[in-house]
DNA sequence: TTGTAGGCGTTATCAG
DNA sequence: CTGATAACGCCTACAA
């Protein structure tokens, strides 16, 4: 039933290493016996075993990527993006979900060396120093997506957006329409890339222009609908001087906090203006349709795929320790200029 | 560097045989043995080949699952639960994405027998007898997942939602809900599961409670928001008699409908009542909050896995030909009672 | 240009 | 219970 090189060789009365050859081009072979084997591969429908061919060069055409939560559209955009350029290089796609556990994390780290993946890309929440220790010792290569390392190794190659720029931009935004009392509703203060960066953004923007905002404008959430619709009801009911403003750090948390608005009377854009993030295929279809920043993880996910590749095929080539996928700031109806 | 069977043997004293029983359980080896090889495998960190093992045992842990969009949440859902299950079962996960298109869909199975995958999960478009030939020729089980054949082929293992039934179901709430004039926005005609026999379940309501329709009610879409607002406007535009309701396929286009409708200074539902289909994320953070009919995706790839799971233990072990997930149909703000 | 043969790291089949 | 040793299917010096 299965055939294998052995069978070619026979059929077409030559050595295996011939065989090899044609199949990988790796040596001169005469037209004649090329056009023979080929005959023979074709008719006998022969696919060599990529199992002892791998044995051999250490290769599998496999290339990993563990995303906290595979079914979020975040990651599944990121994961088509990788997915592309696999396709068009002869590679396949194995996914690990982590959870978002270093714990989860690190076990896939080896059960992925185990598989003999060829290369790995990497969406964490926490990529901090032993997690990096762990990575630089594996013997494939690795590439951040997503987030990059937390304590500011720049061993391993990333490929991310720019959260600090992207919030900063976004906030200058609302202040380029007027807004002075900006609130914040942010990610979960151990998320280093979503949480703490985009925190940083806001601050950033806001000291730039010389705004100041009292610690009850700060919110972190944990980009649930439910923590967007607790962070804004909270803002609301403790503080007496209410923000014109509210910089929410992705759609889900925006979406939310315009709905507890509206149950409070409230209404988007008129009394508060909303500013979302992520640009999620849904954001357009909300009413009022969402302001926000958009991120194409697809794009992250192509660009960091071709990083890994380069990396693959030469494992010194010169590549940027980070490099940053563009945003870019949405305007639409959940932000109104004042004054 | 890269620490082999035979090493383990070597530096425990013992034949490489042995090492390999301890490893796989699979003879009775003296305690003494089992405990020095062990140790010496714990402090060398030996993880034996997979490649090599595969090689000979014709297995690879491996299982593959072909869907046609994976950035789309509800893949991504389905994708979540079969991963749960592979990860319990020490197998890891391999992702291709078809695009829907049959060309690809047979280049992948292919591919997958190509990576040696012990199983595969397929969510197709229309799996018609064709493609169902080219199944059974694989040498690796194969489960239909989401969707069923398509020419009434039971040669394959299929978990599916009850389309027709899950349709009913919703369009029977219609009508108990006081609803007569009811209109469909379903999916592309050459859709199987998703757009022919969801048309069968709404036409089956209408039947069994003698209410009639004019063909114009009844549009296709393709799920995406574009097309569902498309769908409505032809329906407002092209009757004179508006509907009470209508069954929409799946939430997106659901929205569509509402916003077109809002557009129309039609009021949902005060005129006109819109049911959705799967409860996708969102349906519950719309307003008005959407009536629609729960899939569970998640349930679905449990389902579908755990299938590919007996297959794999035992080819010929009992397996009903088609398993159904339950639907659920919810009743949110969308659909109001009339008369 | 072509063929022979050794080896990749395991498991499985024999003897002992 | 343990140990040689032949596969598994392919690639790649090395020789011819």
């Amino acid at each position: 039933m299965k055939v294998t090189i052995e069978d070619i060789a026979k059929e077409a009365n030559v050595s295996i290493a011939t065989v090899s050859r044609v199949i990988n081009n790796t040596k001169a072979v005469s037209p004649e016996l090329r056009e023979r084997v080929h005959e023979v591969i074709r008719k006998r429908n022969f696919r060599p075993n990529p199992l002892a061919k791998g044995l051999i060069t250490n290769r599998t055409n496999i290339i990993g990527i563990v995303v906290p939560d595979i079914s979020n559209p975040i990651f599944g955009a990121l994961t088509k993006g990788i997915n592309n350029i696999c396709e068009q290089q002869g590679y396949t796609l194995m996914v690990c979900e982590s959870g978002g556990q270093r714990e989860k994390e690190l076990e896939l780290l080896e059960i992925l060396a185990d598989k003999k993946v060829d290369g790995l890309l990497f969406a964490g929440v926490d990529v901090n120093h032993s997690l990096v220790k762990e990575m630089k010792i594996k013997d494939y290569p690795i590439v951040l997506v997503t987030q990059e390392a937390s304590e500011g190794d720049e061993e391993i190659k990333t490929v991310v957006h720019d959260n600090v720029k992207a919030t900063y931009d976004a906030v200058s935004f609302l202040i380029n329409n007027g807004h002075k009392k900006i609130a914040f509703i942010g990610g979960p203060e151990n998320d280093y890339s979503s949480g703490q960066k985009r925190l940083k953004g806001f601050q950033l923007a806001l000291k730039e222009n010389n705004i100041e905002v009292p610690e009850s404008y700060i919110e972190h959430g944990n980009f649930t609908f439910q923590s967007g619709f607790e962070s804004m009801k909270k803002i609301y009911e403790e503080n007496s001087v209410l923000p014109t403003a509210v910089m929410v750090c992705n759609d889900i948390m925006a979406i939310a906090a315009i709905r507890f608005l509206e149950n409070a009377n409230m209404s988007v854009p008129h009394d508060i203006s909303i500013m979302g993030f992520d640009d999620s295929e849904y954001a357009n279809y909300f009413s009022p349709e969402l302001s926000t920043v958009r991120i194409s993880y697809f794009d992250e996910g192509v660009k960091a795929a071709k990083t890994l590749f380069k990396l693959i095929d030469d494992q010194y080539s010169i590549i940027p320790n980070t490099q940053f996928i563009s945003h870019k700031i949405i305007r639409r109806n959940s932000v109104r200029p004042i004054e």
